[in-house]
DNA sequence: CCTAGAACCTGCGAGC
DNA sequence: TGCTCGCAGGTTCTAG
């Protein structure tokens, strides 16, 4: 489940392997792959033949590499399930290959879009003066991004009439949180996941951002030990995901900080992991 | 404009 | 053994 300290390992690793290499040829092994390259898998290969890449760039959980001296990107997404391999050519086709850049040098390695659920995919995108792809210009910095802008992500919550978590997975407010980091975040910070934004004073936000980025931080540090090798790889097993997860997916296991057992509660179609003692629900208001 | 909820997709494991 | 069903959830679209 690629969010954004996964997709930054990607992003290395393509830095490492990708940049500056020039594209021979495309294939496009299945349609849904490229559903977001509105003028079809053909126009994709053929556009993206001759091509060459400078270094990556991420936001959020897009990441996009830029193309030399032309304001244009080839936009990736990963989705639930997505991969980014850098694969020797020889290397057998995944059983979920949907597609394959092979490049026009003789290092031997090619990129391949591996997605067993199809919720990913890659693109070509104008990009504007930013050098932003035009198709993501409303996800909102993440995080990490040295602009973000804390004051304006305060205000915003305040504004809204929503609650914490719902808020944390909008992109358009703040990119890159996922359902786990949101869940371990709001464990960090002792907030309920239903707590309403409106009611968070100024230094409650902060800190809560404060923990969003420890947690995200910390999880880079983990998975960011594997990019320096041959394969880009990620898939959301990243020894983070084994040993140091707080709230995510520990129902019934004992809170680290009071002993309380975790609870799990259906929630927009997934899950939330709580603390029932430390994350106190909202006083219900008329 | 804002917010809530459904749809998209496939493999896996539990239960019968 | 083999079937059904729930679950995983980021993004986009639609309804209200």
């Amino acid at each position: 489940m690629p969010e954004l300290p996964e997709v930054e390992v990607v992003r290395r690793g393509l830095e490492r392997w990708v940049t500056g290499r020039s594209v021979a040829s495309a294939d496009v092994l299945h349609p849904r792959a490229v559903r977001r390259h509105l003028a079809g898998g053909e126009d994709f290969a053929r556009r993206l033949t001759g091509l060459r890449f400078a270094a990556p760039l991420r936001r959020g959980k897009y990441l996009w590499l830029p193309v030399d001296d032309a304001p244009f990107a080839v936009l990736a997404h990963l989705g639930m399930s997505g991969q980014l391999l850098v694969q020797p050519g020889e290397a057998p086709d995944e059983k979920h290959l949907r597609v394959r850049l092979r490049f026009a040098d003789e290092l031997g390695t090619e990129l391949r879009f591996v997605d067993q659920r199809t919720f990913g995919g890659l693109s070509l995108h104008d990009t504007g003066p930013d050098g932003l792809p035009d198709v993501i210009a409303h996800i909102a910095r993440d995080p990490l991004d040295p602009l973000f802008d804390e004051d304006a992500f305060h205000q915003a919550l305040r504004r809204r009439r929503t609650t914490v978590k719902r808020a944390l997975l909008d992109q358009s407010l703040i990119s890159g949180v996922g359902n786990i980091y949101a869940d371990e975040a709001l464990w960090r910070s002792r907030l309920h996941y239903d707590r309403p934004t409106a009611t968070l004073t100024r230094p409650r936000s902060a800190e809560l951002l404060t923990h969003i980025r420890a947690v995200m931080t910390a999880a880079l540090d983990v998975g960011g030990t594997s990019f320096d090798s041959l394969y880009v790889n990620v898939n959301g097993e990243s020894g983070y995901f084994d040993r140091s997860l707080d709230a995510y997916g520990r129902e019934g296991e004992p809170c680290r900080r009071c002993g309380t057992p975790i609870r799990r509660r259906p929630w927009m179609n997934r899950s939330s992991y709580f603390c029932p003692r430390c994350q106190r629900p909202p006083r219900a208001t008329g």
